[in-house]
RNA sequence: GCAGAUGUAGUUCAAUGGUAGAACUAUAGCCUUCCAAGCUAUUAACGUGGGUUCGAUUCCCAUCAUCUGCUCCA
């Protein structure tokens, strides 16, 4: 890969993809927003996953739960207690721990359960010496939160705290029954949901690969105990052949299983599905086996019972959770590096985003050949065709120019309009990819468009 | 979070203690019957806030943002 990071950045504004957060106000960190062509490629990816992950599996169910939940949820999911993590600098080096785990390396006792200023008095008392340069002098305990808080209702009182869903996750879990009783579900069965989340993380950065808000398309799969295994296998090569299908290069993608202690405390395994980024190999993919920890702690807190009973057997029990979570803004990420190239032609460069005509923000560009002559047939073209799909029109310039505008944001066909038009019927299509063209018949113009751009 | 670098039209890059110049792009027109042709015209910028100064885009400070590296990461 020998983009850079840069480029691709520049070329999302260029375009219209992406834009900086809040641009005029000197922008926000790490909050991008996406443009009328991002808007197109980022809804065209969502429903890429939500047709082969639920329209399309026998399995699965979709499901769009709210944001905002009853904070017992975070508290029973452990994102409360786990992510609220006391952190502490030392003064003469900078570097960044965990008080807790201070006191645990250091002294060997366990600090869980102390209050902050328990922590902080007990580091200062025992003269606890920073790992990496030895110096006793420590910044105050900064509590650090993962989810973001705010509150419902008018006061800020504590009793109206909420906060903003760290996971999709969760909204399926506390929905597991609502959706098997209404759908008839039979396990193994799925439900996939698409949708923002929050999380302060730390160190946010490099575009829109980690940014504290984002859209995750996450898919829970409930499967019989002892069966886990076997769904994990299925959905990672599932993921894995739909990141092919969408045209993305196999040899940019990897499979990386987590070791033992980089394991989440919910999860038994987790592999990650890797894409070789501009800044290198990083996540796209994570799957997850899950276990029964996440019925099993809501059932405990909220004392409502979320056992499965099977019909066939009669048993009951809760089943395990093989969990396939994707960000989308990371997808997207990865389709447009994946698919920006350059190309020389006639020593001149062309610029073409390759991407599958299925996630081109639009699918036909409509250039009238000479605008004087062909310009009232192709506005007419434009209003039938964009009744099915994103159509795009251009008139300015030579006919050139016109392509390869097109292909810089991966316009799959472009049509022209020319005398043959106005006497035949007939337009001349041309491809993205070879820059070949052919003579088609308007007639069948729409449902030739549709066929080559339907994933 | 740390360290370093950067911040001037949409983009790439200049110059300057006396408020900025170009190329590409874009837009309009002419020309043009299929791959960034040509001609003409036009639009468009000193991240923000302080300070020094008669005067700051330029010097100083702060801040915001981005990039690179490290660190971290559900």
């Amino acid at each position: 890969m020998n983009i850079k990071m840069e480029e691709i950045v520049n070329y999302c504004k260029q375009y219209g993809f992406i834009f900086q957060g809040s641009e005029i106000y000197g922008g926000l960190s790490n909050t991008w927003d996406y443009g009328p062509l991002g808007k197109e490629l980022k809804e065209n990816i969502r429903k890429s996953w939500w047709k082969k992950f639920i329209q399309e599996n026998p399995y699965n169910y979709g499901l769009d739960s709210a944001i905002l939940m009853n904070p017992e949820v975070w508290v029973a999911s452990g994102h409360v207690s786990s992510f609220a993590d006391p952190l502490i600098d030392c003064k003469k080096c900078k570097s960044r721990h965990r008080a807790d785990k201070l006191i645990e390396d250091s002294m060997g006792i366990s600090a869980d359960g102390w209050t902050n200023e328990e922590i902080e008095n007990y580091i200062n008392e025992n003269q606890i010496k920073c790992p990496i340069c030895g110096s006793t002098s420590f910044t105050g305990i900064r509590q650090f939160n993962l989810l973001f808080e705010t509150h419902q209702g008018v006061t800020e009182d504590t009793k109206s705290k909420v906060y903003l869903r760290g996971e999709t996750a969760q909204g399926i879990f506390v929905n597991f029954l609502n959706v098997q009783r209404s759908m008839r579900a039979k396990v193994p069965f799925g439900i996939g949901q698409t949708g923002k989340s929050f999380r302060n993380e730390i160190t946010p950065g490099n575009f829109i690969f980690r940014t504290r808000e984002f859209e995750q398309m996450e898919l829970e799969f409930f499967c019989k105990p002892n069966t886990d295994l076997e769904w994990f296998g299925y959905w990672k090569s599932f993921c894995l052949n739909f990141l092919k299908d969408l045209g993305i290069n196999k040899d940019n993608l990897r499979f990386r299983d987590h070791q033992k202690e980089e394991l989440a405390f919910y999860s038994k395994a987790t592999t990650d599905i890797e894409y070789l980024y501009p800044i290198g190999w990083g996540e796209l993919w994570g799957i997850a086996d899950r276990t029964d920890y996440d019925l099993s702690v809501h059932e405990k807190h909220s004392k409502q019972e979320l056992k499965y009973l099977d019909p066939e057997t009669n048993e009951r029990y809760i089943p395990y959770v093989i969990e396939p979570s994707v960000g989308l803004d990371r997808l997207l990420l990865c389709v447009l590096c994946d698919a920006y190239k350059k190309e020389n032609i006639n020593s001149e460069e062309r610029l073409v985003l390759k991407i599958h005509p299925a996630l081109a923000p639009y699918k036909v560009t409509i250039l009238p050949l000479v605008k004087k002559i062909h310009s009232k047939k192709a506005k007419e073209i434009y209003g039938d065709l964009s009744k099915y799909f994103m159509c795009s029109y251009d008139e300015a310039g030579s006919i050139g120019k016109r392509y390869r505008r097109s292909d810089a944001i991966g316009t799959p066909f472009a049509i022209t309009i020319d005398d043959d038009t106005l006497n035949n019927k007939t337009v001349t299509i041309r491809y993205r990819d070879s820059m070949e063209q052919q003579t088609i018949d308007l007639k069948d113009l729409k449902d030739f468009i549709v066929n080559k751009t339907t994933f």
